[in-house]
DNA sequence: CCCTTTAAAAAAAACGTTTTTATTGCTATT
DNA sequence: AATAGCAATAAAAACGTTTTTTTTAAAGGG
């Protein structure tokens, strides 16, 4: 279409240089055995003549295309646009570029999306905080494409993945409340029946009671069916109604910040106080947790690192680098702000 | 490499259906001359094999891949995602997938990506958010790839692009202050030298102060030179410092909500009562401004639609329709929340 | 009945690489 | 002196499409 524009091809160089194309290609690619004199003739032609390889004629021939496929459910997330933040940046230096689709949470986008980028000879897959969807994710894996779930513990010991511990860092929360005496502790968290990081953390919040001898209460166990609505709305809508019938535990521990920012506006919302009067500990650490009030106690996830990690090892397995552990869990802080007290006399 | 994956090709379809490559290829795009009975055939076998086109293959022949290139500075950014989302969406919807790349304010970084992507033949760029460098874009324009700049009025006329009309929405809340009875309105914003977007909220909250009256004092115009930091603590910072001169106005117009909730950090540590004792107004509408507290009056963009007006326009370009508006403006709208009130007695 | 036109289909070229195979010229070996 | 081996290079094939060109067969015109 704009053959006007027509780059230079090997084929300019090669003709520049007074050698066969398949000379200049090995140059290129330092490949295959070239006299110094001949190579030397190449670079020359290639400083002389500004030649970019066509990529794409490139990926045809080597079914590689030096792009990674970046698959999320949502990019308007501050969790995960700082995971992709990580990964964005290590796949630039080592030269490749991102491919990004979002599934929404429909199952049947995301096979939609793969199947394009499986067409497009991408080389490696993200699975950025999906369903525990194993089909979808073999499918990938079984064509022989390097792939890295990220955030997710796939039920497959054949998929690499790159996460936190969260029933660890869940049960750290619980325990941290119930070290300043709280004995009433309810949780805040979205449906978590299709993921493991919902169902972990879940677990780790019983493991929490449980070590803790306090006895599991169903009533005090918020869900929001995030589907609906964005998170914090969703949680300050139920939460609001869950305020109505009483029956208030003095602490919560929640899924994620952003639930945490529903509650607490619940909560002051009818006026009551925090930590005077309940304490709330969030989950993750996005950027205005510290901004709200009180500032946010929470679970700091390393999520840039994540990123950067998980990229890592995706593009060692693309380049066929001998890879140590493809199983990988990063360590979590609990950040001490001013969310949580001890429990009102 | 994986030979054992070899997708079925259209050489597959041609045999099953026992006709030429060719005929298989103008079923496929419609184009040409071919016979029903013919057609019916080569149907028929695309049905029973599971066939799908190589991307990569036909680009190599017509310089297109279906792909569009996204240049960000920073994708951790609560404005940038939901714009990029709007792109997203309508991109998918048109058959289109995005390439994603940041720069980080470095323009050699910029430079850089383009081209990689010019060397992966993608069909069009979305400039979202970048310096005033005609320069870079202009290139791409010059290779006769279709464009749009989103959120920066570019000075060349040839460029198109999506924006607000910062300058008046800027006015707009300056008025809205003034309507309060605020005689001294002070204005929170990072550096405006390099980019369109800045400079014209500048003019607008200039303008606004002229047309109510009001004379500029360079005193209470506070700049938080962003590089430093994330942009709210930037602005905690020096608004902090700030505060420590005395000379306090009863009202701010800021730049964006991300440095509002800086400012009004700033203020509550000072003891600074809002609205009653100082007015802030935001702008953009980020989804935690309604989560604050007290919940933010602020200037609200049209993210999203403005990424999927953006991704309209480009698509429209790319595949050569009709455009009648290339240089389009969308309305914001002032959301009236509770952090602006009458100034003091 | 031959020539021209036309519709339909097939064949071939092209896109720009990488990779495989072939060629060349030389040296060493027998 | 013929041949094997080797290094360096060139030539050709291949990747999977689209597009251009050629062929085929049938119809129409004089």
């Amino acid at each position: 279409m704009n053959k006007r524009f027509n780059n230079p091809s090997i084929k300019d160089i090669a003709r520049e240089a007074g050698v066969a194309i398949s000379t200049v290609s090995n140059v290129i690619n330092k490949k295959g055995i070239v006299g110094t004199e001949t190579e030397k003739k190449v670079l020359k032609a290639l400083e002389k003549i500004q030649y970019r390889p066509n990529i794409i004629a490139r990926g045809l021939r080597t079914r590689s295309t030096s792009t990674i496929a970046i698959i999320v459910q949502d990019i308007v997330n501050p969790y995960t646009s700082h995971v992709i933040k990580g990964m964005e940046e290590v796949a630039r230096k080592r030269g490749y570029t991102l491919l990004i689709a979002c599934t929404y949470y429909d199952i049947r986008e995301e096979k939609k999306q793969i199947d394009v980028f499986l067409d497009q000879f991408v080389d490696g897959f993200v699975f950025l905080g999906g369903y525990d969807n194993q089909g979808v994710v073999r499918r990938v894996y079984d064509r022989g494409i390097p792939l890295v779930s990220v955030d997710r513990e796939i039920d497959d010991p054949d998929i690499p993945y790159v996460l936190i511990d969260n029933l660890e860092a869940m049960k750290k929360a619980v325990d941290y409340l119930c070290s300043f005496g709280h004995k009433k502790i309810g949780y805040v968290t979205f449906r978590f029946e299709y993921q493991s990081t919902s169902r972990n953390r879940y677990l780790g919040y019983c493991k929490g009671l449980e070590e803790n001898h306090i006895d599991y209460d169903p009533e005090i166990v918020i869900i929001d069916d995030y589907m609906k609505l964005n998170e914090t709305e969703g949680t300050f809508e139920v939460v609001s109604k869950f305020l109505k019938k009483g029956a208030l535990p003095t602490a919560f521990a929640c899924i994620s910040d952003v639930n945490a920012f529903g509650l607490v506006k619940a909560l002051k919302a009818e006026g009551i106080k925090i930590p005077q009067e309940v304490s709330v500990i969030g989950f993750d650490n996005i950027s205005f947790s510290n901004f709200m009030e009180p500032p946010l106690t929470t679970i700091k996830q390393p999520k840039k690192l994540m990123g950067a990690t998980a990229m890592n090892l995706l593009l060692d397995m693309v380049e066929k680098k001998k890879v140590e552990n493809k199983n990988i869990k990063l360590p979590t802080v609990l950040l001490e702000r001013d969310s949580v007290g001890p429990p009102p006399k």
